[in-house]
RNA sequence: GGGCGCAUAACUCAGCGGUAGAGUGCGUCCUUCACACGGACGAAGUCGCAGGUUCAAAUCCUGCUGCGCCCACCA
């Protein structure tokens, strides 16, 4: 074996292995009795490639899957890839861009066409990427949404919320892209806080003269659409107004002056609104109130239109500045006020969004959405952490009507038809006729449906639904559902709402829900910014110079690089570059992250910390395997049975971190099951084991190595398989090159997962053990403390009164000798003899521990030592005896706890008193 | 305007009613026959601020401050 673990080396030979195996296979046979898990894969973006969002869905996700598939589930991971409508056509709109066409020169067809193209090429790069990372899900089942049979699916969907009333159309105001030349869902719109927005206010001539109106708008280009000024019922300063018409400044038209106290608030501005019904939400249901013109001043572009007047034809953002100009000419300007505004963005371009009137399809959501707040609300799906489930909560609670229709040519075309009557037909494949005059001149509906309404159907429509398979009554419900919250509302909830619609039962048992991935200050991960970190190399290692190549193409080398070192303080002290880590230290390290956070921030030290525990783990293996090939060559399937102390102790310990670690995993606390197995492995098995066994593996002679080694063997072997979830390329390796029954299955990925009972507890061992570390670690402090070489052997005396633990000293002299590094055996004896001249102690326990230091220290630092040491102490003596000396601590406080503070006291106390024997330690010397 | 979350060692984070924990970083010593991707030892925290409940509070409650996120049509 290498003297280190290279990632590189032992990572690509098994993910073909796997496959070889079937590892992956769920089964749908209904013959098959063993209990089902199932994910069902969020699935990534056509368009993407892998992101540290994936690694971590990725990682968790497969943590879960192959943690079940260790424990004898049928288990189902399944994966997919979802077209991504807009984001996705406009990716291929760019590049058409960059050869000088639109899609309108190709036309709907041809441009679909390319998109596929393209797909083929591109549209499986992230599931190679996932693989790099040790994905394991049942590729044989992987999906496309826009996959024939899925198609079927959405139109089943599709048909039957409209014939049960749950789909319809309707002309209302609507958020529209100019760029993505779309109608966009209130979810698609984001609200950014911009800082420097401006309050304009106008006047509005009275007709027939009079002092004119001050209105005042953040969009003084939309006063071309105004059809009337609000005021508010009860103003008196425009009591003399109401009912009386206003001029417009450029348009040919006249406007009212209505009353509505919805609308108004006469504390704001001026007290009189502009109404823009057409392009303003709240005007729009003013003018539904009022009965008022609705009139429509842009083209979908974004440029002003023939209702603009004199200004159509110019684009919207040049229109307000023209607007503004017009009115200072006519005098009617009033001036401006700065004005904090939030600007609702298209969520895939950032342009402005424009609200506009137009035709589109709707699903109501109200029916649908209480049966997913019930579902919840009665634990029938549980949401983890709990806390989202009132965010959930909230969104169904008021969530309004779902706006499905895009206008785009990528992605699930509406199966609807309209006859030339304007009837319209909805079917489940091409009617032959009208259904209302059986017209046989029909035109399919243009528009396809939102990415998330075949999102939506995921759980069940990936299994084969409409049909009736096996691999559907097998797998529906999943199991989990593992994701990121930022999809909670777009994705989950509806997942929910149709699951429970079109099943009849919840689509997934436990909704898991992660945080983030953001740099090491907490900032999102953008291009802008400079911090966007490519999981594959971190895998691979990368120089610093092609990663800020990737997330910053072209900025000037330094510039990029202090800004991505100020996003990575951890990655700055890794010179030039990260080395290969490898998926399994990058995973761990994923999993490690507490998932109720919100936020992950990124620390590429983290990660490299997990690299070296891989290392760890090659390390011991390699160390281990000639004394178990020597004295356990075959294997340990079955819990050893144990007789030495230290073996009893391990396998106490190996109990212990499995139930952790169960426990953990159950929870979806991976942190804490990961956590569990590194403190086992290093702080337990190689610290301590390891180094207590040592002594018996070079000792040829002893009769405890053959149940060492076999102790050691089913150690490592049962690490090695509750650590397969989380690091499953190392532990694989590892696996095969120990010897294991002959019989077993072909990879450690079928083996069972270990549970508590291939360890065994202990506890009084337990408690041996921590006290005889404790003893060697205060003898190991008395010496570090005196600047003893690591090297020397010094005298160790030991004393108690309890005769039990002298005879536990005895028994492990061993042990102590070696691990304390003592001259000769240690003396145990019973406390009462004075200091031995030379020696320094300290107390653990009921324990002295006497070092001897004659020839090893310089003493004239020994008494500022001992000084100190004093000091501290007397503090804590203080702080106890105030604690016990309260009346009611001894009175309420449980006996446990009065019991333990006594005996802390009582240790104190003696430190206080050999501390002060000590002061005399350096004439001694 | 509502809602949620976070503030613990230099950094990144666990802990959430019994005298503060980890990893990284830092300091000292050690190239000891698995591992310097290592070992031993150590220093380092008024657990954001102010009140309250309790024998006991980082941990529960209230208020405040500072960050962050989500939802919402205030011109």
């Amino acid at each position: 074996m290498d003297t280190a673990y290279e990632p590189d080396k032992v990572e690509p030979r098994w993910y073909a292995f796997w496959l070889e195996n079937g590892v992956f296979q769920a089964n749908a046979d209904p013959a098959d009795t063993r209990p089902v898990y199932c994910i069902p894969m969020p699935p990534p973006n056509v368009t993407g490639a892998l992101h540290m969002g994936h690694a971590l869905m990725t990682t968790l996700e497969d943590i879960l899957t192959r943690w079940h598939r260790m424990r004898g589930f049928n288990t189902l991971w399944t994966p997919g890839i979802d077209h991504a409508g807009i984001s996705t056509q406009v990716v291929v709109e760019r590049q058409l861009k960059r050869e000088g066409k639109s899609r309108h020169d190709l036309g709907r067809e041809q441009f679909v066409e390319r998109v596929w193209q393209w797909k083929a090429e591109s549209g499986g790069r992230i599931a190679l990427q996932q693989r790099e990372l040790g994905a394991s899900p049942d590729w044989s089942r992987s999906k496309f949404t826009m996959d024939p049979d899925m198609g079927l699916a959405v139109n089943e969907a599709f048909v039957r919320l409209y014939d049960d009333g749950l789909i319809y159309r309707d002309t209302r105001l609507i958020n529209w892209c100019v760029d993505c030349q779309t109608v966009l869902s209130d979810l698609e719109v984001t609200n950014e806080e911009g800082a420097n927005g401006e309050l304009f206010e106008f006047a509005y001539e009275v007709e027939g003269g009079g002092e004119p109106i001050v209105v005042a708008t953040t969009r003084p280009e939309t006063m071309l659409g105004d059809t009337a000024v609000a005021v508010h019922p009860d103003d008196p300063r425009y009591l003399h107004l109401h009912g009386k018409m206003l001029v417009h400044p450029f348009v040919d038209r006249r406007i009212p002056v209505i009353t509505d106290a919805i609308l108004v608030d006469p504390k704001f501005g001026t007290g009189a609104v502009k109404v823009t019904p057409a392009h303003d939400f709240n005007d729009f249901a003013t003018g539904k109130r009022h009965k008022l013109a609705e009139i429509t001043i842009f083209h979908k572009d974004g440029t002003m239109n023939e209702n603009a007047g004199p200004f159509a034809g110019i684009d919207r953002k040049e229109a307000r500045k023209q607007v503004k100009r017009a009115l200072e000419q006519k005098g009617l300007a009033r001036g401006t006020r700065p004005h904090l505004l939030t600007l609702p963005k298209c969520e895939r371009s950032a342009t402005v969004v424009e609200p506009m009137i137009s035709t589109q399809w709707y699903v109501r959501m109200k029916p649908l959405a209480d049966p997913a707040l019930a579902a919840v609300a009665d634990g029938r799906t549980k949401i983890i952490p709990e806390e989202w489930a009132k965010t959930y909560n909230h969104f169904l609670e008021n969530i309004q009507d779902w706006c499905i229709s895009r206008q785009l040519w990528w992605g699930h075309q509406i199966p609807a038809w309209f006859c030339p009557s304007g009837h319209v037909t909805v079917a489940r494949g091409v009617p032959a006729a009208c259904s209302v005059c059986q017209s046989a001149e029909l035109e399919q509906e243009a528009d396809v449906l939102d990415t998330w309404f075949s999102s939506g159907l995921w759980p069940f429509a990936a299994l084969g639904w409409p049909e009736s398979t096996p691999a559907l009554a097998k797998f529906y419900p999943a199991s989990d559902m593992e994701t990121g919250y930022d999809i909670l509302f777009f994705w989950v909830a509806r997942m929910m709402m149709m699951g429970l619609y079109f099943m009849k039962e919840v689509p997934f048992r436990r909704v898991l829900l992660h945080g983030m991935v953001v740099d090491e200050n907490g900032d999102k991960m953008s291009k802008v910014k400079g911090n966007v970190i490519d999981p594959l190399d971190l895998i691979h290692g990368s120089t610093f110079d092609e990663v800020i190549q990737k997330t910053l193409p072209g900025a000037p080398r330094e510039e990029a690089l202090a800004k991505f070192k100020k996003c990575y303080p951890s990655a700055a002290q890794m010179g030039g570059g990260f080395p290969a880590f490898g998926a399994d230290a990058l995973r761990f390290a994923l999993a490690s992250y507490s998932p109720q956070a919100k936020r992950i921030a990124l620390a590429p030290k983290r990660i490299e910390g997990y690299r070296h525990f891989c290392n760890k783990i090659w390390n011991a293996t390699r160390f281990a395997l000639p004394y178990i090939e020597r004295h356990a060559p075959d294997g340990a399937s079955l819990p050893p049975k144990a007789t030495w102390r230290a073996n009893r102790w391990i396998m106490s310990r190996l109990a212990f971190a499995l139930e952790q670690t169960e426990q953990g995993l159950s929870e979806f606390r991976l942190d804490d099951a990961s956590f569990a197995l590194y403190r086992f492995f290093w702080n337990e098995l190689c610290d301590w084991y390891l180094e207590i066994v040592k002594p018996v593996f070079l000792d040829e002679g002893t009769p405890l190595a053959p149940e060492s080694a076999a102790t050691l063997v089913h150690a490592l072997e049962t690490s090695f398989r509750a650590l397969h979830p989380f690091m499953p390329f190392l532990t694989e390796e590892l696996w095969h090159r120990i010897p294991r029954a002959a019989a077993g299955p072909a990879s450690i990925a079928l083996a069972p997962f270990p549970t508590s009972k291939e360890g065994l507890r202990d506890e009084p061992v337990d408690r041996e053990m921590a006290l005889v570390s404790a003893v060697i670690s205060a003898a190991r402090t008395i010496r570090s403390e005196h600047e003893v070489h690591p090297a020397a052997q010094v005298a160790l005396v030991l004393r108690t009164d309890d005769v039990a633990v002298r005879k536990l000293f005895a028994e492990e002299i061993v042990t102590i000798r070696t691990l304390a590094k003592t001259l000769g055996d240690p003396v145990i004896e019973p406390t009462g003899g004075g200091r031995p001249p030379g020696s320094s102690m300290s107390v653990t326990g009921s324990v002295e521990v006497m070092v001897g230091l004659k020839g090893h220290v310089e003493p004239a630092k020994e008494k500022e030592r001992v000084e100190r040491a004093i000091k501290k102490v007397q503090k804590d003596v203080t702080v106890m005896e105030k604690k016990l000396a309260s009346p009611a601590f001894a009175e309420k406080a449980p006996a446990d706890v009065v019991t333990q503070a006594r005996e802390q006291l009582e240790t104190l106390r003696r430190t206080l008193v050999q501390l002060d024997e000590a002061r005399g330690l350096a004439d001694e010397l």
